[in-house]
DNA sequence: GACAATTAAATTGCACGCAATATAAATGCA
DNA sequence: TGCATTTATATTGCGTGCAATTTAATTGTC
């Protein structure tokens, strides 16, 4: 007695929408960014925004292309985002007097000192969850990114 | 001899991009699209059109509604982005007559056909990879997108 | 049957993402 | 030095995402 499906099954279909692992990450993604939404609107953030904070919270001054590096985003993306930003007050952008084709980004003093509302954000976010999952779940994703870095499907 | 970090470590530090779950969905998310882009570009289609259409291909004729509900779009995003579906042949949108609130949208003859085609889009994405491997870890997702949906932070 | 409440789409306005192209500065090399 | 190549950012154009609002049809209630 066979278990396996014959060809007619639509559990079968390859194109089913939930056999796609790359719809459960367009999902996710898209799920998670209306979640945190809120949470930074009292920080005068977007999702994208915040993640620009992170990456200048770890090292401020980073050229525009340092920033795009770190989180996968072209100039397309960051410039005008980061001009809003700058419009917002988060951030400074200017010329680098030692290779005038970088543009260096610092944060203001506002811009550091949100850093401490923003603190809480990781904690509301991860509320009632298993950090030890979450953090294994991390892990796993952090190297199906790095394969889709080099380019391999993977989904 | 203690193996726990002390608070200046920046291992330590709760608002490390690396430490952020969300991220790596993110940036996961973006690295797909680009990667299906060049093959759906094939097909005519952009990657969310991609997915409309395989909602599609398992039942035509479903209302902007219950595409989206399947999507977790609205349809500010599904309206304009149906109707450049239509443009291009894919489909056709019309109000149905029995509740003139609706549209239902239907393949058009193309945009059946244009099945035939996908059938080659999950074995080029996923060509040399362990498919178990990617089936657990879409099992894993679609749990994190069934809590997300319910509003649970998760990341 | 009137009419408020609900439901389904469309519209508006704004912020991404990204490919393709343009611009300008720095580098490399004859 | 002269000039092609490379590098860093900006710009353009298009297609999403999504909150908020609007419009129109249906349902529920008296």
């Amino acid at each position: 007695m066979r278990t396996s499906l014959n060809a007619s099954d639509p559990r079968e279909d390859p194109l089913r929408l939930d056999r796609q692992l790359c719809f459960q990450f367009y999902a996710a993604s898209n799920l998670i960014g209306r979640l945190y939404a809120p949470v930074l609107a009292r920080l005068n953030l977007t999702y994208p925004q915040y993640l620009v904070m992170l990456v200048l919270w770890e090292e401020d001054g980073q050229s525009v292309g340092a920033i795009g590096k770190r989180l996968h985003l072209d100039t397309g993306t960051l410039t005008p985002l980061l001009k809003r930003m700058e419009t917002l007050g988060h951030l400074v952008r200017q010329r680098d007097r030692e290779d005038e084709r970088r543009v260096r980004v610092s944060l203001t003093a506002s811009g550091k000192a949100l850093r401490e509302e923003a603190l809480h954000v990781p904690e509301i976010m991860t509320r009632g969850q298993d950090l030890e999952e979450l953090d294994a779940l991390r892990r796993t994703l952090a190297s199906v990114v790095e394969a889709l870095k080099g380019g391999k499907a993977q989904a």
